[in-house]
DNA sequence: AACTTTGTTCTATAACTAATAGAACAAAGG
DNA sequence: CCTTTGTTCTATTAGTTATAGAACAAAGTT
């Protein structure tokens, strides 16, 4: 897995991330079981403090995408199978496709924009349809 | 247009204005034109600041959304017709569809539920074909 | 011309967040 | 027993959020 932070970015060192190991799992770079580096050594790749990288696992936690233990370090858990999406996800969604069709771009293209997105981390995971 | 602000959210308050603004006019309540309440009426009728407010018009200048000017107040602008997704709307909305699919939901439902915020607040705006 | 409306700019303050720093502790594993 | 790795604690600096009050500048109204 390769993860890049911008020091210099408006997005939180922490947040990007949060965001990053969130695609990986996306993508299926990352899948249960898989480890990510312990958060020191992940801090000094970076070239911050290793509570920020804390941080940034601690949120992922809490999201239940990944499970952390001492000695052992963290693991990608299970996809949980939610199957519901959560209310303020379904918020963020709409302001977020509101600002592309206020700008005037047409719905149909912030669609297929959406699709594209959506397929390139889609392939990676072949469904079971047993 | 009907404002609403949560003041214990932990979404800043001049970004709840910004936001439900531009839902505002992706959904047509607001057209070219429509004037925005005066910040101070604004922000007396929620409680806040209105320094606050004039935050969140900022924002929205910034954006291209609004024109402001002392006197008149502020109105909203013709959608730019920019035609392209900035860049940085795409890698948000990759970090948002991606967080949805990292937590089991499939793509095909993330889609669907993209397609319905859509067409929510598409109908108001009927293209001009000629 | 005088007055009102409305955005703009300035200084100031309190509470919170982001990031850094260092230290010590606790459990898992070799 | 020692190393690895997450956890918790205190502390500091810089930036953000929200409030507060004052003064100014331009547009519109009377």
């Amino acid at each position: 897995m390769i993860l890049n932070v911008d020091l210099s970015a408006d997005v939180p060192i922490y947040q990007q991330i949060r965001d990053q190991v969130v695609e990986a799992i996306a993508h299926g770079a990352l899948t249960e079981g898989s480890p990510l580096p312990p958060t020191r050594t992940l801090a000094a790749d970076f070239g911050v403090n290793f509570h920020t990288v804390n941080k940034a696992y601690d949120l992922l936690r809490q999201e239940g995408l990944i499970r952390l233990s001492r000695g052992t370090g963290a693991v990608v858990t299970a996809a949980a199978t939610d199957q519901v999406l959560p209310s303020d996800w379904t918020a963020r969604a709409r302001t977020l496709l509101a600002e592309a069709v206020a700008r005037g771009i047409s719905p149909d293209e912030v669609l297929r924009t959406c699709q594209t997105l959506l397929t390139s981390f889609g392939p990676a995971k072949q469904e079971d349809t047993r």
